[in-house]
DNA sequence: AGACATGGACAACCATGTTGTCTATCGTCG
DNA sequence: CGACGATAGACAACATGGTTGTCCATGTCT
């Protein structure tokens, strides 16, 4: 075989671009503008108890400063709202809006869809082949949220 | 199979990260620190006669601005040369050196390594079929260099 | 010769991260 | 109860790697 590992990185990139900026272009299409990951990554971690600045900097593996200004821009789209923790005076409690659940519901939708698509190229059997190599290749463990920052960048546009 | 679109995104982002910061810590080990894609994807296009800056930056889709950056830390690092050209004053040569192509080369065997690692996991039959199927989703022609300004960000450290 | 295009340098700006510092609040311990 | 250390969040300064805009020197074309 005369391909390098070199382009063996490149068309795993290459997939992971391919899905990302579908479901990005997807979302936009659906009135969801300038979505990136690293907002569905932020938002699944509040949601999941991460409600607060600081602990998101702790799951996302960034400083509690990254996490305010992601949460600000969160905010901004009106994905998340911010209240006074009943608690804690300190704390200001985050939770995701509805227009958020909508977001995360229909990119996975699209994710889905897309995932669909693939299995419909390669065929049933060959795609669950595929798919199961790659999970055996990389490992479910690999891609952990401190990944959420490094899928940020410049997913913007194709 | 009850795997979500969305993980299969991530697996293939984790395979790419998995090759891409194995062979960083593997030309780090050898001695060349803080290696990035994005030089590599440089060093090949001024190798491939991109050898100005405004060349480069049409080559890898960033502005000539851009292109000028990053040679300037290709030329800190000692990776390429300025002179001037022959032909034209206003542009300046630039030329990859020994310690370039060093870098270049180990980097491909590197690579090439971790291919082979991948492929007595899973076998050569079935990691062929992995191999031919995931081209054939992707399509050969899907990352092209404008990935060189993507894959620039965050891969120092694990 | 003169008009226009191009290469490269410089500055300003943007986005997304970092560290450091400061205040308010919490929790624990004497 | 009170004091002290730890934590939450705001703010500022900075790093990195992009962008655009401007400028000058040089090349090219008519």
């Amino acid at each position: 075989m005369s391909r390098s590992g070199a382009e063996l990185a490149l068309l795993l990139l290459g997939g992971y671009r391919s899905l990302v900026d579908g479901a990005i272009a997807e979302l936009s299409a659906r009135g969801h503008h300038g979505v990136r990951p690293v907002h569905d990554f932020a938002m699944r971690a509040i949601a999941a108890g991460a409600d607060n600045a600081s602990e998101l900097g702790r799951r996302l593996s960034v400083s509690k400063q990254a996490a305010a200004k992601t949460i600000a821009v969160l905010f901004e789209r009106g994905y998340v709202e911010r209240g006074p923790d009943p608690d804690d005076g300190r704390r200001k409690r985050i939770t995701v809006t509805a227009l958020g659940w909508e977001v995360m519901r229909e990119g996975e939708a699209i994710f889905d869809e897309l995932r669909q698509a693939w299995q419909h190229r390669l065929g049933a059997r060959e795609f669950a082949e595929f798919e199961a190599r790659l999970a055996a290749l990389v490992g479910d463990a690999t891609v952990r949220p401190e990944s959420a920052g490094w899928v940020a960048h410049e997913l913007d546009e194709g």
